[in-house]
DNA sequence: GTGCAATCTGAGCGCAAGCTGAAGGCGAGT
DNA sequence: ACTCGCCTTCAGCTTGCGCTCAGATTGCAC
């Protein structure tokens, strides 16, 4: 059910942080500082998608984007320099489908990689809850067929709910999904979710539940 | 069935105690004072995943942790100093799947483990019991395809017998499992069994049995 | 059947978890 | 420079969970 994402990233900082925000978003995750054994792990792990450094000893990012190419239908979101245009244009070129300049934020990558699912149609774009429907890609939120004014940071917030529909997700969770943080704000995400309440359950029905110690859940009213 | 655990800690009493907490949640473990022979045991043993201490005579955690990483394919727990931000950082950096700071609940070294061997496919994360479904990743309970709502000590209650589904558990292994507690409060148990049971069980029907002298087994109509 | 121990469960209390209105601060747009 | 809207922090309030206790009930030994 989960797709699978491979990331290549020889600061072994970078990925842990990058593959442990991702598994905090439901992907499944496998960790390489190189790319000696890619060809190896697209046989066997089978990536939806590859999280790929540019910088790397051995074969750099763009040989082994080939390679993906060659050789797997997976998508590609490449890491590069901030301010490197030459590297940005390098990359899109040879036909990565996303790139993410470092330095980013864990939730900036995170929203990508799940973007780049989405287009290649590894994960719905648009959810359905009750008679709530949450459009990802178009960020776009209805409800009962009239649109619903978010702010950025609500729609994150709703968009993660959403792709975790039905799963219980602690504030931690959504922390670092949504705002990218580490340190444990739980209020934070209270007044966010309290927010997005309001704006999305207006008939006294309840989508975002509560579960007291855990976090929450989205789901339609049962 | 049972995956195998692996713990290295030269503290005797915190290893045995870890030892025997994890056997009691139905793994098969192995305990070493010290790394010397890790390489034997990855081959002999086999163990699907290692709890490894940081501070450790001869070769530390970190050191050892490579030699897993190149040569095994099991899931890492790290044990580190509470308050080691570096750390934590350091492990999650060398690719630790997750780390628990000392001093620690036992409860939560079992549910980190437990977490991360379901996150690496090694044991279901969705346990069926009768027409009751308990998916402990998601944090839902199901029964006949309607949620049911339980509290965050419900839960990590039915998700333990679950997890030990047609064994018979004693109050202590539950206190111990499920609340890290050591002294011996029977009534403490009974009452959230009872309130697991209003909430699981409406037609009826029995799932979670009671063994007059022994414990409690989940288990579907006999 | 009788007695005793084990178990069940309803009630209530204390407190941590969660909610929300208000206000400050910051950045974007004019 | 001013305005406007959004994000965040704070503080007081509310909620309901988890624990303890006590009386009822069950099951087993004899």
């Amino acid at each position: 059910m989960s797709a699978r994402v491979l990331v290549i990233e020889d600061a072994e900082a970078i990925g842990a942080a990058v593959s442990s925000a991702l598994r905090e978003s439901g992907y499944e995750v496998q960790h390489r500082l190189d790319g000696r054994q890619l060809e190896t792990d697209l046989g066997r792990f089978r990536p939806d998608l590859v999280v790929l450094d540019v910088m790397l000893p051995g074969r750099d990012g763009f040989q082994l984007l080939e390679v993906i190419r060659r050789s797997s239908g997976a998508g590609v979101v490449m890491l590069t320099a901030r301010d490197g245009v030459p590297d940005r244009l390098r990359g899109l070129s040879g036909g990565a489908d996303d790139y993410v300049g470092k330095p980013f934020v864990l939730a900036e990558l995170v929203a990508r990689v799940s973007a780049v699912l989405r287009r290649l149609g590894r994960t719905p774009s648009t959810v359905q809850v009750g008679d709530l429907v949450v459009d990802a890609d178009a960020g776009v939120v209805m409800r009962a067929d009239r649109p619903i004014e978010l702010t950025a940071t609500e729609l994150r917030l709703l968009v993660y709910l959403a792709a975790q529909r039905g799963r219980v997700v602690s504030k931690t969770q959504i922390l670092t999904a949504v705002w990218g943080y580490e340190d444990y704000d739980p209020n934070l995400v209270e007044v966010h979710v309290s927010a997005v309440r309001r704006k999305i359950e207006e008939h006294g029905t309840r989508l975002v539940h509560t579960v007291r110690g855990l976090g929450y859940v989205l789901r339609a009213e049962e």
